[in-house]
DNA sequence: AGTATTTATTGACTTAGGTCAATGCAAGTG
DNA sequence: CACTTGCATTGACCTAAGTCAATAAATACT
C-alpha cells in the first residue's frame, strides 16, 4: 500500500490511500476532507477469526476496511451461525442497529481475513454530521443503501430456494465465492453448508 | 370523525385529525405544519383489498394512513403471496426502495381494510424536505425504522422456526392477530396458511 | 516437514413445514 | 334471503433442506 499523504498536514495518521476512500464517499473540499481523515484512526492489522463486537455490547465504532473483509452474524439458540451481512475493503462497516441506538446488539461482529481496519467513534461520528453537511448525507445514503440492502435480502429469503439464492449469489457477486469459505458462505445464503456443498457440485 | 381544521387556511384539505398525525411526528411551529399538510391530498376512501400500486410501477406517492390498513407484498414465481410489512392508522405508508430509488417495484401494495390515505408526492415530499429541516429529519428517522424492522425481520426470518415467529407475534403486537386474516398473516410470517392454522390449535 | 485442526464432500436418514384435497364456516353481493 | 365466493380447519401425504456420520482435503501450528 502506497503510503504518500497529499496533504501537507502533520499528526495525519490517515494514508493517501484512505482519503481517496473518502473522495469516493463524499464530494467536498479538501479541508473538510481533512477534517474527516482527521477523526479516524488507523487500528493495527487485525488478525482473520477475530470478533470486533460480540452480542450484548453496544457498537461504539463506525469503520472502514482498507483492505480485508469481515461479516456481522447472529447465532441461535441452536448454537448456529447465520450471516447477515459480509462486507470488503473500501466498505463502511458497522453494526448499524447498535450503533444508531446505543443499545446492546445481538449480532458478533468478525473478520474474515486479515484486515485493517480505520475507526471513528459514535460521539465523533454524529458530531461530524453536525458539522459537515456532506457527512451528514453520506450517513443518508449510507442508512438508504443499507435499508434497499436488507430489503433485498427480505425478499431472497422469502422468495427463492435455496438452489435459486446461490445461482443469484454467483451471477451478481462471484468474488463470495473466489474469497468467502463454503462454511461461511452457507450461513450467509440461510442454507447448510452441506446443502450448499451439493447446489455447487450440480 | 370530526372534520373541524384549527387553522383558518381556506383550500386547506386536511383535517384536524391529521395535523395532530404530523405534530406527532414532527416538532415545529404551526407555520411549517400548515406548510407540510398543505402538502397533503385527502384521498377518497378506498375499498379493502384494493391494490394502490402493482409491481412494475414506480411508487410516486408517500402516504399516512388515517384510518384502515395496508400491506405490501411479493408475488413469487410460483404464484405465492409473501407478505413484507403491515402499516395501520397514523402510520407511513409507501413502498420505500422504490419511492428512494424512483425504479419500477417488485412489490405490490394493497388496502387490508376500508382505508382513508393522506398522499403527497414524491416530488413534493423531496421538496419539502429541502424546505424544511423538520420534514429531512422526519425522513431520516422513517428510514432509520425501516432499517431497523427489517433488520429484525431478517434476523427472525433466519433465527426463528414458524413456531416461534408466531408466538413472538402473539406477544408483541397481538392486534396482529385481531385484525388480521389467517391468510394474510400467514404469508406475513412466511409460513403456510394451513400451518398457521395448525399452530394456533396448540 | 509433520502433526493437528478445520473445512469440504458424500451418503443415509430425518424433519419442519408445505401441498393437495375435502369439508365446514363466514361474509359479501344481487 | 339465497347464493356464491372466499377463508379456516383438518387429514393424508410429500419434499426441500437439515442432521448425523464418515472420509477426504486443505490450512494452520510447532
Amino acid at each position: 500500500m502506497v503510503e504518500t499523504n497529499s496533504t501537507l498536514h502533520l499528526f495525519n495518521n490517515t494514508t493517501g490511500d484512505f482519503r481517496s476512500m473518502i473522495r469516493d464517499i463524499i464530494t467536498s473540499d479538501e479541508q473538510k476532507i481533512d477534517r474527516i481523515t482527521s477523526c479516524f484512526t488507523k487500528l493495527t492489522p487485525i488478525k482473520r477469526n477475530t470478533i470486533i463486537l460480540a452480542k450484548g455490547q453496544v457498537c461504539k465504532h463506525f469503520y472502514f476496511i482498507e483492505t480485508g473483509c469481515a461479516r456481522t452474524y447472529y447465532i441461535t439458540k441452536e448454537g448456529q451461525e447465520k450471516t447477515r451481512l459480509i462486507m470488503f475493503e473500501r466498505s463502511p462497516l458497522t453494526v448499524l442497529s447498535s450503533f444508531i441506538s446505543q443499545r446492546p446488539t445481538v449480532e458478533y461482529m468478525e473478520t474474515l481475513e486479515d484486515t485493517v481496519l480505520y475507526s471513528i467513534s459514535q460521539v465523533d461520528f454524529f458530531f461530524l454530521r453536525k458539522e459537515i453537511p456532506e457527512w451528514d448525507q453520506f450517513y443518508l445514503n449510507m442508512l438508504e443503501d443499507a435499508f434497499l440492502f436488507q430489503n433485498q435480502k427480505i425478499e431472497e429469503l422469502v422468495t427463492l430456494f435455496a438452489k435459486e439464492r446461490y445461482e443469484k449469489l454467483r451471477k451478481e457477486t462471484p468474488h463470495f465465492i473466489q474469497r468467502i469459505s463454503n462454511k461461511v458462505l452457507a450461513t450467509y445464503l440461510d442454507i447448510s453448508q452441506e446443502t450448499l456443498s451439493r447446489l455447487k457440485s450440480k
